[in-house]
RNA sequence: GCGCCCGUAGCUCAGCUGGAUAGAGCGUCGGCCUUCGAAGCCGAAUGUCGCAAGUUCGAAUCUUGCCGGGCGUGCCA
């Protein structure tokens, strides 16, 4: 149980000892059970406690006292709790609660034990999700945009694990239709050394590999525009071998922390004739109406369709909604071509046929009118509509020195999430931060919001990157750790829940409940689907640590070397306090790593100082 | 027109399953390195929470209407 819901327990009794008590009048009993909507928050100020409640508030009118009359009784009631030391009455009948310090020990000593499991829900224990994402389309590389996607996807993916579900991360690949007609062509003009239209690809990289196609034997050129595409496909995904500039999909992928379980080829489902059987199955539910040549899906089935037309005749406003979803989308057009719906159809119905519990789609903003017919799909073949979930993420404007720039792929005027993560990695020296920033730096703003990215400024601005920050805080954590190994007799962490009473420090104990909540935090995040809370829940962790320490310099944890030197400091040296701060600061670190861990950026042990911030000033 | 997202400090954004004096980063100004890492810390200034009405003991948060911005509204993918 965690500390809040000790709490909470704490004051659900005291509650129920009045009320059979008698003293929360006649109503009391009856309102205590159905009045119970109060809740046990986290003050914003420091001096309002540890925790607070608005039970006294909640539960006024059911009772039938003023608030602060039931506070009184509350506070009288909490007196002797064991996770409780305080509570007094604030406000206009809030009720401030102080924790024990030895309630909030008995927490660190669970953290410490738990190590990098605290927080995490056992494997295993709940859905089969499927996530799919990213999905870019193969025909360029990946993109600062499809980045987002990745990252975002990535979060969601590594939340749902680590709360105990097992997860599929899945890439679509959409090898079928106009677009990679397009791309092989482009690559065979560039072969034959001719320019490319309108509807051509224009990037460098249509080049790049049109030369590494002719060393390749036998000649890729010789077959038709088909086999050369998939060529061109399998080159996009693999990469040029060698080649900085075209690391292939999979590799950028790979770099940016996130690696897929399954590739799925919409090709293959038209190769192996999976698009008719899943089309047939809808034919057979009765989802799908033939107008005017052309085979239309229809949400609810026929009958449902028919009535809508019926009512769309006689009435004017239903003829204006006659127009929406429900009423059909072409999955087969009058030329006979099927519609990339009638892939996703089939996709889809493969993803069911595997058999998981959830199927997550993620997708971009512009994607967002496309949602009813999925999920109206998912439902006709068989799927309850909340077993599955399309989220939605705002999509990322490029610009450029504050200019915005329409990028497109086919243009090939787009920012590249290699060449971002090269130039952050340059600027910090260190192989990965350009991926920890990129990470930081889009799971920090909720997937709602739109976001401006500008290249010029993201590479001067890219040492400002708040990931850095937080980054420094894990490994000056694990600096002093190491210093305390070098002094040889702190390797042990607090033997019984009395060894860490010398932890008493006000803010060691407000650090303490911090890490107690990373639990919630966690579940939070992962249920709503929302990873920014643990990017803002670390930076807060940070912050707080980081100043303590600074606050506390002259009171350090551990003996200074002068301290060392003098011939009696093992004898007049607290070490016991200093034991319960390390187990402290091991409890942090804990947390700390895990909470980098579940967002997919790494918890450097050393940073070594950038030289391009030392001559910034 | 309709649908989705957004509008909070100079800038970028948290807070939105209702709670006390609305927060953070960046930027600005002023301090702090002989001692556990200055990629750090302390302090200061900055707000009609787009506007209006409603619900309530209490609204940035919920409801409705309006204003502004983005995206969508294909027999494109």
């Amino acid at each position: 149980m965690s500390l809040v819901d000790r709490v909470r327990t704490s004051i659900e009794s005291a509650l129920s000892r009045l009320a059979s008590g008698g003293a929360l009048g006649e109503k009391g009993p009856r309102a205590i059970t159905e009045a119970r909507g109060w809740t046990v928050e986290r003050p914003k100020r420091p001096e309002h406690g540890h925790y607070a409640t608005n039970a006294a508030m909640v539960l006024t009118k059911a009772v039938g006292m003023p608030p602060r009359a039931i506070a009184e009784q509350l506070v009288g009631a909490l007196a002797d709790d064991a996770v409780i030391q305080s509570a007094e009455i604030a406000g206009p009948g809030f009720v401030n609660l102080r924790l024990r310090p030895r309630a909030i020990h008995e927490e660190l000593a669970a953290i410490v034990a738990a190590g990098p499991l605290y927080g995490r829900k056992a494997a295993a224990t709940g859905e089969r999700v499927n996530v799919e994402f990213v999905s870019a389309n193969p025909t360029g590389p990946i993109t600062v945009a499809a980045a987002r996607n990745g990252i975002y996807g990535d979060a969601i993916a590594t939340l749902l694990e680590l709360t105990g579900h097992r997860v599929t991360r899945e890439y679509y690949i959409n090898d079928f239709g106009n677009q990679v007609k397009a791309f092989a062509e482009s690559v065979r003009l560039a072969h034959e050394g001719k320019p490319r239209g309108e509807n051509h690809y224009q990037g460098a990289y249509i080049d790049e590999i049109a030369r590494y196609l002719e060393t390749r034997k036998p000649d890729p050129f010789a077959a038709d525009d088909v086999e050369l595409a998939r060529t061109c496909i399998t080159t996009m995904l693999h990469g040029v071998p060698g080649s900085k500039t075209l690391p292939g999909i999979r590799k950028t992928l790979s770099d940016l922390g996130i690696d897929f379980d399954v590739w799925f080829s919409e090709e293959s489902l038209h190769r192996w004739g999976n698009v008719d059987v899943a089309i047939e199955k809808l034919r057979a539910g009765g989802y799908l109406v033939e107008k005017e040549g052309a085979v239309f899906f229809v949400a609810g089935g026929a009958s449902a369709a028919k009535e809508r037309e019926e009512k769309a005749a006689k009435d004017d406003k239903a003829q204006k909604a006659y127009r929406t979803e429900e009423d059909g989308r072409v999955v087969k057009k009058r030329d006979g071509a099927w519609t990339y719906f009638a892939s996703d159809i089939a996709y889809h119905a493969d993803k069911l046929s595997r058999g998981y519990d959830r199927i997550i789609d993620v997708w971009g903003a512009d994607h967002h009118g496309y949602i009813p017919r999925m999920k109206n799909v998912l439902e006709a073949l068989g799927l309850p509509a909340e077993k599955s979930e399309i989220l939605i993420y705002q999509l990322v404007n490029i610009l450029r020195d504050g200019e915005a720039v329409k990028s497109s792929k086919r243009a090939g005027n787009v920012i590249t999430a290699d060449e971002v993560m090269e130039e952050i990695d340059e600027a910090a020296g260190r192989k990965g931060a350009g991926r920890d920033a990129l990470r930081f730096f889009f799971l920090s703003r909720s997937a709602n919001t739109t976001v401006d990215f500008d290249l010029e400024i993201a590479k001067k601005k890219s040492l400002d990157n708040p990931v850095f920050y937080v980054q420094y805080g894990h490994a000056r954590l694990c600096s002093i750790l190491r210093k305390a190994e070098a002094i040889g007799r702190y390797d042990t962490v607090p033997a019984s829940i009395d060894a860490w009473a010398k932890l008493d420090h006000p803010d060691e104990l407000a650090i303490g409940l911090t890490l107690s909540r990373w639990p919630d935090v966690l579940a939070e995040a992962a249920a709503l689907r929302e990873p920014h809370r643990i990017v803002f829940y670390l930076q807060d962790l940070a912050r707080d640590f980081q100043s303590y320490f600074t606050r506390m310099k002259a009171d350090p944890v551990l003996p200074r070397d002068s301290t060392r030197q003098e011939p009696d400091w093992e004898k007049t040296w607290d070490h016991e306090k200093t034991i319960a701060r390390l187990g402290w600061i091991r409890a942090i670190r804990a947390v700390y790593a895990s909470a980098l861990g579940a967002i997919g950026i790494s918890a450097p042990e050393r940073m070594e100082l950038p030289q391009a911030a030392e001559e910034d000033t």
